[in-house]
Order: structure tokens, then C-alpha cells, then sequence
DNA sequence: TTGAAAGCGTTACCAG
DNA sequence: CTGGTAACGCTTTCAA
């Protein structure tokens, strides 16, 4: 080869050079590329044999730029406090919409959102058209977020009941309330009467929720509800509140934690303090996401199916996306009891 | 309004609506937004205020056709069990990309490459030029990741050193092996003799050298390098390893766990079998990403700074996609011995 | 069923 | 420093 013909510019194979290979025209070769409708098999199998040999990828830009869509989707994980991305429930939101993206073209961008700095920078982002729709996996009331896609034609959908307008914006969710008067029922039926709760951050549904679930259920039962202890999912402020707990109420037999993160936190310790589990106090967590097992004892929780959750939720929102239905009603997955030697 | 006045199609703003706000040509806005060399302060003030009153966003896709940019960086996770995504170190990486592109037009696309499919499709997505550049937080030998990257011309960077042409691909890490004999003669000064591993994956390079180090620091002392369990970064894995170990070797009195999600698990099923920590055991996790603070007691371990090492890979990265640069040789992070209660 | 042609919104080159 | 003009690669009418 000559040296100076040996480089004939490394440009990608476009539409016209797959057009030229197979013999017919950039628009049958579109066509072909996209679903293929009204083009006759001969067409469609040489656009397919020179796609091949050619490599030939489609050019997303190009194509965004005509059609106005961009073939994304964004995560948006709205956390004030950075640690909290720990926690495993954060993988299973990415385990669950990466697994309904699979078979997609769709590309999952991930959206940080440090409440803070400018909280509206991920709104900014949303707004600006670069993604055709929005999965909001966690979220507080100050982060505008759900008031934002209220009001706003980006299709979204929110794992977890949004703060606003929850009427309009489409959701999924668990069973918070009921999960927790699950757990709770059962330290009160395993004989438990002075029982605490370890709550999530109360800016947030589920945080909310299941505080709620523990409150109908001692209700019920015609227990006091004096002992609650506000956290914040993470698995040290959960031994913080188990701290002050033991302090305000020595005598607690029972305590339903929401989360398993902070469950872990609560049993070191009682452990230190020379509490029994679950001969002295008996303990119940929430979400079986792994690290109920590894504690010891087990951990008795309630279970929490995210990954099926969000896998759900992403076909919904592509499937308003294809669609451009409105948002339909929530769909609200059960919670059961799941075993454990804590309780 | 009449009726029919009323819609003139909700387009968004272009760069011909700013340009005829402002009162300059479209090239003129086009330089003022991207940087503004060459651009008169009038010019420049015009722009920006008629920006700030259309909301005008620039379209990434029409951008990224002519400039061949696209303006996102991969981050691609590449494991086998779905289950190791819980691993806090994801968690980290997913932050310090974040931090990295913080301040920058880039998006980040997550990348999930699940072994048992097709492993080409994570290859493949990166191939078709999706991305500006790929950051490889996870990586295993049979992954084909390091060959394909390394014969690409994408820019990319490795957190953790691969697996195939270490010299031709940049990458950072933490001194794995050098962390490990810390936390070995940590055991060994403190007096145990009999000291046993748990390590991680070995197909691929953290559990490898974790492993290495350990075997040194034995050999140096003149110990037997007998008691070794090859586990996988997770919990359940440390606990099924550490059950294997007590049978084989009852006799340890000590344990390099290389990672302290694994060491929960360890720690759990000495607890099962009677064994106390540290009194009959010690125990020397690894990477100090808050676990290690919520077992009893709470764990020594050696710090791995995720974190600061990814934010940096994400700068260097960046870096080498503006400038065009070759691969630089890798950065080693130093790790060190985190005090904890376990040894 | 096919192809020609007209954009989509931006950047980049060049002459002024 | 500025503005005109030509791409960038694709989809989408509209005729044929």
C-alpha cells in the first residue's frame, strides 16, 4: 500500500454506504432499520447483509435530531446525604430499570441529585428534553421534583409515592403501611408490649408510611406510641436511635426498625449493652435486601421487592412513552413477613 | 386569543430565535454559548440575556452530529452474580464518577454487562461510538472488556487494573497487595499463628492480590499459606467460607477477610460457632466503607478510598477525551490500616 | 414498495 | 470579531 493511500479517513459506514453496498435507497434502507414496514423481503435481506459487513451502527445523534426523541431514560435519585447511595435498595432501582432497558435501545442515565447544592439542577436536566422520560427512585418533600413533573409533559414515573400531586403523577410502590403493621403484629403477638420504632427520614413516603403502619397497628392493639425514634436508613443512625431508645425507654421488648440497614446499627447496639435478641427485645427490619441474613441473629423483616418493582415500573414508562397514554393509577405491591431469629 | 391563534406550535427555542433576539447570526450565538472566544462583550451580554429569556437549551443531538462528541462517558459494571451489585463499592464508584462529572456537560451512562448473556453487549454498545469514553469499575478475566478496549480507540479508563495489556491501558488502583500484608502482619504482630484468608473473586485482579499480599506477608514470617478460601465479595459468600474454614482448620486464630462485606459473614458464623472475636479470633477485613463500623465489634480493616479513586479516574478521563492524549501509566492509591475492635 | 428531496439544529470554515 | 454557507446522518413526506 502506499503510504499516502493507505488511510482513507477511518469514517463509520453511514446510511449511504450501507445503501450503496445493498443497492437501494437511504430511505428503504431506513426503513429496513426501523421495523421494516413496506419493504419487500429482497430489499430487507440485502440491507440486512450489508448492515453486517458493513458493521453498520446507527448514527443516535442523527437520528435524535430528526425524530425528537432521545432514547433515554434518567434514573433520578434524589439524596440529601451522600452516604445514603449505600444503601442496597439504590441497587436494586438499577438492577430492576437496567433489566427492563435490556432489550431496548434505550440508555439509562444516571441522575445524582444533591438536594444541596441548587436542587434544581437535575430538574434543569429533566426539562431540558435530553431524556424521554424520568424514574424518580427516591425523593423528598423539599426536592420540587414531583411538583416539577407535574406540571411538566416529560413522561415519569415515581418509584415510591410522590410528595405532590401524587393523583397525577403515576407511581409505583409497596405496601409501607401494611408491611409495618405486619411487623408489628407480629412482635405483638409474639408477646411483645413495649415496642419501639426506628424510623426512616419523615420527608418521605416510605419513612412516613411504615411509622404510620406501626402507629394503627399499636393503635390497635391499645399499646402506647410513645417510643418512636426518627433516622435516616442509614445503618449508623440506626444505632444512634437505638441509643437514645434505650436511654428514654429502658423498658422496650420490641422494636420495629424500619429499614434492615438500620436494624444492623440497632443490634450492635443492643448488643453492647448486653441485650438479648430476641430473648430480651425483639427485633423486626424491613426490606430483606441481603443484609437480613447476615446478621445474628437472622433478622426477622418484611420483604420488599424492588427489583420487580422498578423492572415494572420501567415498563410502564416505556410503554407511556410508546403509547403517550396518561399516567394510569399506582400499582401497589404486597409486603409479607419474611423469617428471621430476631423475632 | 382566537382559538386558533392560540397553539403556534410549542417548539423549543432555537439558535435562530436566540440570534434574531440578540440581533446577531446564528455563528455568533453558536461561540458565545460554547465558550465565547472571539466574541465582543455586547455580543456576548445580547446572547446571554436573550437566552435567559427564551430558556433556550442547546440540542445535545444537533451538537453531536457535527461535532462527532456525544457528550456522556460510560460507566460500565461487568459482573457475573447480579447479587454483587449490592457491594457498597459500586455505590462509591457511582459517586465519585458523579463528583467527577459534577461540574461538567457530560451525562453518565451506566453500563450493566451481565456475564451470562451475550458478554458482547456491553462491548458492542461501546463500540457503536455511544460515548465519549468508558470508565471499567468491575471487570473479570472472561469479560473480554481490557483486549477490546485496549485495541480501541476509545478512551477509557480502568478502576482496578485489568486483566489484558495492563501497559497499554490506563488505569488507577489501590495498592491491593501492599493493603493485604498490612492487614496480615497486623494479624501476625498481634500474635496470631494460624492465620487463614477469605478472598475474593480470583478471576480478577483485587481478589488476586489481595490474596498475593497476604501469601508475602505469611512467607516472610515463615507461616503456613495453607488456609485459604476462595470466596466472592459477598456476605453469604464470607459465611459459607468461613463455615469451610472452621472444619478444615479449627485451629485459626486469625483471618485476612478481603473485603468486610464478606468479613460480616465471617464474623456471623463465628458468633454461631462460639468463637469470639477478637479473644479467639481476629479478623482484618478490607475497604472501610461503613460496614466495618456497624459489626460488634466493629472491624479493623484497610481503608480503600473508592471514592477519591474514581472522582480522579472520572478527571483523567476527561482529560485525555479534551486533549487527545495517549494512556498514562496507572495511579496507585495507598491504603492503610483503619483501627477497629476485630484485632 | 420505492426513491428524491426537504429538513432537523448545530458547528466549522472562510471571507469580510 | 462577525455572518454566510456548507455540512453532519438520519427520517419523513410525497410522488411515482
Amino acid at each position: 500500500m502506499a503510504p499516502n493511500e493507505s488511510r482513507p479517513a477511518p469514517r463509520d459506514p453511514t446510511l449511504v454506504d450501507v445503501a450503496a453496498l445493498s443497492g437501494v435507497s437511504r430511505s428503504t434502507v431506513s426503513r429496513a432499520i426501523n421495523g421494516g414496514s413496506k419493504v419487500s423481503p429482497e430489499a430487507q435481506a440485502a440491507v440486512n447483509a450489508a448492515v453486517a459487513e458493513l458493521g453498520y451502527a446507527t448514527n443516535r445523534a442523527a437520528r435524535s435530531l430528526v425524530t425528537r426523541r432521545t432514547d433515554s431514560i434518567a434514573l433520578v435519585i434524589s439524596e440529601p446525604d451522600e452516604k445514603v447511595l449505600t444503601d442496597p435498595y439504590f441497587a436494586g432501582t438499577l438492577r430492576g430499570l437496567s433489566a427492563a432497558l435490556e432489550d431496548t435501545e434505550f440508555q439509562l442515565i444516571l441522575l445524582i441529585a444533591r438536594r444541596d447544592e441548587d436542587n434544581s439542577r437535575a430538574a434543569r436536566y429533566l426539562r431540558r428534553g435530553y431524556v424521554d422520560g424520568a424514574m424518580v427512585v427516591s425523593h423528598h418533600r423539599d426536592d420540587g421534583l414531583s411538583a416539577m413533573l407535574a406540571n411538566s409533559r416529560l413522561p415519569s414515573i415515581f418509584v415510591g409515592r410522590p410528595w405532590d400531586a401524587p393523583d397525577r403523577l403515576q407511581y409505583v410502590d409497596i405496601d409501607n403501611t401494611g408491611g409495618a403493621r405486619l411487623a408489628t403484629e407480629h412482635l405483638i403477638s409474639t408477646g411483645c408490649r413495649r415496642i419501639a420504632t426506628v424510623t426512616g427520614p419523615i420527608d418521605a413516603a416510605p419513612g412516613l408510611d411504615r411509622l404510620r403502619g406501626w402507629r394503627e397497628a399499636m393503635g390497635d392493639a391499645g399499646l402506647k406510641t410513645d417510643a418512636v425514634e426518627i433516622s435516616d436508613f442509614t445503618s449508623m443512625g440506626g444505632a444512634r436511635a437505638a441509643a437514645a431508645l434505650l436511654n428514654e425507654h429502658p423498658d422496650v421488648d420490641g422494636i420495629f426498625v424500619a429499614s434492615d440497614l438500620m436494624a444492623v446499627g440497632v443490634m450492635a447496639v443492643l448488643a453492647e449493652r448486653g441485650r438479648r435478641v430476641p430473648d430480651d427485645v425483639r427485633i423486626v427490619g424491613f426490606d430483606q435486601l441481603g443484609v437480613n441474613e447476615s446478621t445474628r441473629p437472622t433478622l426477622t423483616t418484611v420483604t420488599n421487592p424492588v427489583v420487580a418493582m422498578t423492572k415494572l415500573a420501567g415498563h410502564l414508562l416505556l410503554d407511556r412513552i410508546a403509547t403517550g397514554h396518561r399516567p394510569q393509577g399506582p400499582v401497589i405491591f404486597p409486603t409479607e413477613l419474611f423469617p428471621g431469629d430476631s423475632a
